[in-house]
DNA sequence: CAGCAAATTGACAGCGCTGTCATCTGGCGC
DNA sequence: GCGCCAGATGACAGCGCTGTCAATTTGCTG
């Protein structure tokens, strides 16, 4: 049988409460008996129990992570950040993936958390803004945080400055030289769709320039969506189209160069790609992808970080907002 | 407070005890007390509060995934697969990415064990075969299943045949009339780098042909490995050198395509390019990649269907196999 | 140095479930 | 119809920890 709570009581000369207290960061120890209990643990490589922990506190000490996100590389990097944080503070992660179209979507998080019992729960787009699912959650007293979500009132975890992001990758094809800029919109269903957007229309505006809506076209995040949009793009009448394409992430950046070829047009000489994410895709096509690097990975862990405070009752969280970085690599070059 | 297993005793008017043998499928219980259970289960909402469980059983019903790799697409399939099996089974799953090369590896792993206490492991190449890892799971009794490992023997988890579809891979770019096929290798500490290149040559071997060593060239598995080998092969004298690359995996296939752009040299007009594992990368470049299909999620899946099996105690558990798919898309085409 | 409040420590019960073992029940042979 | 056995059910303790509250010690003040 491995050592427990009681066997190092014993070896301490303290009562397991003691150790208990000591274990948890309580207060109200004094600094002679907390080192004489830490030096017991250490010599006798004690493990506190987590299922005895959990059952008497009545605290499962886990969190978890919702998704539902066709991007592997954004999510590994979100759970990496999520998993960094609760390791600091010996909490254990749960991933789920959902449907968030699923008919049955919140009383599939509902069964999730009735089986789980998670102390809260990190959030990452499109879920962040699932109103019945948040509402659901309230009405369950489970806290959560967010990674960008599109309303942030009243809300902990962390966020980029989107529209600035996307503004100064339109103010960097403009500066190039570049006057018919097409944008390739996310999903709708994401905020950060609308962000980049917004950032794109604030950029062209500040350059006294107008929209053109012919120049604006829908996408949903996919490479494919990205190769429709782009032969849309490069059908338009030779000076109606752009000579420059910013698309609102990385894989339909790579879907707009992947038609370029189709069209027989060279990335940058005859037309710049940028994106947004850097992802790993940006730098394994040819050209590489000048874009916008998102610390995903810090926001996983600075949105677990805020839940965790708050779980923790440390304090309430907060709404972080973390920095944003241009990638500038071969994917753009001046206009013609 | 929430329902307690005592409470739908009371409701079907049994014992605690009936209740619990009920919820774990245990023998010796009449049709009739098991339906008059479950139907008070069913009507009271009641799930079973897993640290009880836990605690009472000894049984942390946690499994754990170990990895370190960087594909993030390959990681995320496999570990949905996983998910899949353990919801099935009502287990939980941890995941814990993992430096197999840190000089405490061995130790992280046993801390976190330690820590978590799950009771099996999905290992994932090329933890796999970490000789010291594998002892030290032996010495301490921790269950673990496989996928894709280099040593089969006595093993459980699920594996692909792969020198038959790297064969199969190269035979394809034979029967286009490619003679002179260069091979880019995998990582090293990879079992698949040397399944792939044992399948290559004997591809070669069968159709009476030798192997040039100056067509075979290490590589990493990285997109920036694909890259220098493909530097190296197309500065081979025009006669010598490849009018095919078959490439360890997509990443590196995905860098012989960009380095033959640097190189003048169309795919798959002048040179023929295909890649392994069917990655998201495999139809997000231009051309799209002719490649080898793996079925990571099942195999994550089969994997922990194996260790759940023994976990359970219902069977011995085994090393299964499962199919593959060759992708023909538009990389490779006739020599000219 | 007595007297008191605050800080520190400990005793004890119990979190919700399962393992062990005792008890009960029904069906069968003679 | 009785005794017996296997199968079904239940009583009870305890898994390893923490919450509550009581007991004890410490540090001050006048």
């Amino acid at each position: 049988m491995r050592v427990r709570l009681e066997d190092v009581a014993r070896a301490a000369g303290v009562s397991p409460k003691t150790v208990s207290r000591v274990l948890n960061d309580e207060a109200n120890v004094t600094a002679r008996t907390r080192e004489k209990v830490r030096a017991a643990i250490e010599a006798m490589g004690y493990r506190p129990h987590p299922s005895a922990r959990s059952l008497a506190s009545n605290r499962s000490f886990l969190v978890a992570t919702l998704y539902d996100n066709p991007s592997s590389n954004y999510l590994t990097e979100i759970l990496g950040g999520v998993l960094e944080a609760c390791d600091q503070h010996r909490y254990s992660m749960l991933v789920r993936p959902l449907d968030v179209n699923a008919a049955d979507f919140v009383a599939r998080v509902d069964a999730f958390i009735s089986h789980h019992r998670p102390e809260g729960l990190v959030l990452t787009p499109p879920i962040t803004d699932h109103a019945a699912l948040l509402a659901r959650l309230h009405e369950r007293g489970v806290r959560y945080a967010s990674v960008s979500p599109i309303e942030r009132a009243g809300r902990i975890g962390a966020f980029m400055d989107e529209p600035l992001a996307a503004r100064q990758m339109v103010e960097h094809l403009l500066a190039l030289g570049h006057r018919r800029i097409a944008h390739v919109v996310g999903h709708p269903a994401h905020g950060a769709s609308r962000w980049r957007l917004d950032g794109y229309r604030a950029a062209l505006h500040a350059a006294g320039m107008s929209c053109d809506p012919a120049l604006v076209v829908q996408g949903d995040f996919s490479f494919g969506s990205g190769v429709t949009a782009a032969r849309a793009l490069f059908s338009l009448p030779r000076d109606r189209g752009p000579t420059a394409v910013f698309a609102a992430n990385d894989d339909m950046a790579a879907g707009v160069i992947w038609t370029a070829g189709e069209h027989g047009l060279a990335v940058p000489r005859d037309v710049s790609v940028c994106g947004f994410d850097d992802t790993p895709i940006a730098h394994q096509i040819w050209p590489a992808l000048t874009t916008v690097h998102q610390p995903s990975h810090d926001m996983g862990r600075i949105a677990a970080l805020q839940l965790l405070e708050v779980l923790r009752g440390r304090g309430e969280g907060a709404m972080v907002q973390v920095p944003f970085a241009l990638r500038v690599r071969e994917s753009t070059a001046p206009a013609a």
